[in-house]
DNA sequence: GTCTATATGTTGATAGAC
DNA sequence: GTCTATCAACATATAGAC
């Protein structure tokens, strides 16, 4: 479907292509303030066309936020996520979820702007947590092996780090100057050797 | 105003005390998304109320965001941000930013949230990134002096560090159990020497 | 797979009483 | 400084025709 708007267009959407469009909506406005109507005019359909794809707006949000966990979560389950010192697992960590980030630009987006307004964002938010935690559990074990400086608080560090990853998504895009691969490399750079030259 | 709600209760709000509350909202639904009724709620008293103190919501939003890029932008005007060399400037805009962050963080979380849905958002996004800009460039000159690694993109790394300095507004409250000196000293820790032990 | 028509509630903002 | 009452526009979602 990449044949321009016009009166005769046939869209043929399914929940995919749907879900995909949406959740750009949600990113630009904001869930909460994205209305079934804002939604129908992206998509170039009415409102009641989009209820024969997804039962509820809420749903679209929810198959955003799993998919984007998913991602997420998949990262811990790599052998390389588990095995080794500290510090080379928690590297591996970073990389990869700069990685999924930069393949996944919409959805991560999505999830990281979640606030906990109804239970479903809070179940999200849990996860979320679950998912820090195990990040924070790396850098306290590195920092206790003597690979990460011991003057950082480690709570901190785990939380500058995740968010200099995901500060990412306000500017990364696919088609832009710097390519996925730089931003990995840059992200680790910065985050293990800082940027002053010693 | 700290006495509990009760049916009795007086408020006497001015503009400044409501601004305050209507940013705590803005910031847990998002803005588009807070209504006047929302708004209402929090302050306890009925819409028509907001009106006799604000013109409307947008008006709100504005006395929010130029306040926010004052304190951003005062940074700058700092005979230490425009004095010596290029990374002993940017050192200190990183600190300062840090600590305007921490002591302003529903302001400055206002700020970095705006998406350019309104002619005022957008315009409040070009003050951003005109300081942006000036971030840039310092550390283009810290790259040029050779105080900074060769190996980094400039442009990403300026985004990276202050993505990381944003990314504190997510969990940081001043009644944590992280002072805010604390925090500006990891970010400043990290941010230049990175987290690794060499 | 999409439409029009409709139901029921909420939106930002105003008028005018106290 | 706050209230009640009101407005036109818009919210999510459904029913049923094509």
């Amino acid at each position: 479907m990449t044949e321009s708007e016009g009166n005769g267009t046939r869209h043929n959407y399914d929940q995919e292509s749907i879900l995909a469009i949406a959740v750009d909506v949600f990113n630009r406005h904001g869930y909460e303030a994205t209305s079934m109507g804002m939604l129908a005019e992206a998509l170039g359909i009415t409102k009641s066309a989009i209820y024969h794809h997804v039962p509820s707006k809420e749903y679209l949000l929810q198959l955003a936020l799993d998919r984007a966990l998913g991602r997420l979560e998949a990262i811990l389950d790599d052998p390389l996520a588990s095995t080794g010192p500290a510090i080379d697992k928690l590297r591996y960590v970073l990389r990869s979820a700069t990685s999924v980030l930069t393949d996944d630009v919409s959805f991560i987006t999505l999830l990281l702007r979640v606030r906990g307004n109804s239970e479903m964002e809070r179940s999200a938010l849990e996860r979320r947590r679950a998912f820090n935690r195990t990040i924070s559990e790396l850098v306290d074990q590195a920092q206790a092996d003597g690979a990460i400086r011991p003057d950082l608080d480690s709570r901190t560090t785990a939380r500058l780090l995740f968010g200099m990853i995901g500060s990412v998504v306000d500017w990364y895009r696919p088609d832009g100057p710097v390519s996925a691969e730089k931003v990995a490399d840059d992200v680790v750079a910065v985050a293990f050797g800082g940027v002053q030259v010693r």
